[in-house]
DNA sequence: CGCGACGGTAAGTCGTAACTTACTGTTCGT
DNA sequence: ACGAACAGTAAGTTACGACTTACCGTCGCG
């Protein structure tokens, strides 16, 4: 989802990479609720995290954002598309009247 | 929102404009719904509708669309720019590690 | 006019996403 | 080897968004 929370954390991890709980400390949430978006944010394949230590250090996955964003992008565009057809259709329908169903 | 159904009629609109009823006959949901759907859609400035008659015509609008998309596009982009520079950063302090902090 | 079609609004229900507290597991330090 | 720090998981609560039913206003048509 595009949330809040889910936004700002993808927004810290773009700066740099971050444990858990320095993430949770800039947020106005608890650790668990970040553990938990995180874990959505990995299965989305929009971070990945790294284990060093006793941390797990979470890290931006620049290739999936980029998916997404194509995702996006191509939503958008696809609608912008059928309206210009549809807008072009109109105007030859206005063109030639007899052209008209029923 | 990016829901199901949000996004369902807005690619109905991109095809061409619909009144609410016919909109809402396509549709899974009742009538009273699509109307509170059109309704957040056109405070986001994505549909504009044009009383004809007893019938409201919803179309899609194009200058709206556009708005939405290039914000979506700009935050994903900031993201993967401040990704580079981060990972910029991380590597001038690997190449100088008297650069690092503390 | 008054009746029927069309559509917005109000009020209430329901499902689920987001969050909390509490617990468990792993790893490092001493 | 024990204790503390860090993080994931479970279970439960809460808040909110999507939907429905019911109602009211408006326009067109006989």
């Amino acid at each position: 989802m595009g949330d809040r929370t889910r936004r700002a954390i993808l927004e810290r991890l773009a700066v740099h990479p971050c444990p858990v709980g320095e993430l949770a400390a800039q947020l106005p949430v608890s650790r668990p609720a970040v553990s938990q978006h995180l874990k959505v944010l990995k299965e989305s394949g929009l971070v990945s995290d790294e284990t060093v230590g006793t941390r797990r250090v979470y890290r931006l996955n620049p290739a999936g954002v980029q998916a997404l964003r194509d995702q996006l992008d191509m939503f958008w565009n696809r609608a912008l598309a059928n309206y210009e057809t549809a807008v072009r259709g109109d105007a030859e329908a206005a063109d030639n009247p007899e052209t008209e169903e029923k």
